[in-house]
DNA sequence: ACTCAATGTCTAGAAAACATAACATAACGC
DNA sequence: GCGTTATGTTATGTTTTCTAGACATTGAGT
């Protein structure tokens, strides 16, 4: 069956936009690093807000940073 | 100064998809038609994963269902 | 070896997104 | 008129996102 999860590619776009890094990202957008660490690490989906904060950060259209995946059976 | 909200077209593309109910759009998402009904009149912000299901259900992509606007001075 | 910045991770609690249920109203066909 | 269907709205409660703080680890620089 095709599964539907989020997936990011947070990480890397803050290492494409000179090492930013997590707290300095999350300051930006206006929460904590940690908010950030969690999200990039998928254990939550962020407010539509949020994305479209950190979206207008990296200066790329939002579905350009999270993606609506269609998974294969094969992850969990 | 330039105030950054978020708006959204749920109302006329529920319309333009054979007057679909906010109740259907609901079930066909996953949330109850009091969360479809809030989210339109932008009580507040869906999650990114809600997000991402509507724009699904229309076709759309989601930022044609949700706009990060600039909006002027004038909007309170 | 030492410091320091960045990240991982855990906890407790606040805040926001959601559910469920109720009641109200307006529009429709009968 | 009556019944039904879609929506607005309010109240109460649950779940999830997020904050704030702490402590551990890892890597880069000195």
């Amino acid at each position: 069956m095709a599964e539907r999860r989020l997936s990011n590619t947070i990480r890397t776009l803050r290492f494409m936009a000179g090492e930013m890094t997590q707290a300095e990202l999350g300051e930006r957008i206006g929460v904590t690093r940690q908010t950030i660490a969690a999200i990039e690490a998928g254990k939550y989906s962020p407010t539509l807000e949020a994305a479209f904060r950190i979206a207008e950060v990296f200066g790329k259209p939002l579905e350009e940073v999270f993606q609506w995946g269609i998974s294969s059976t094969l992850d969990k």
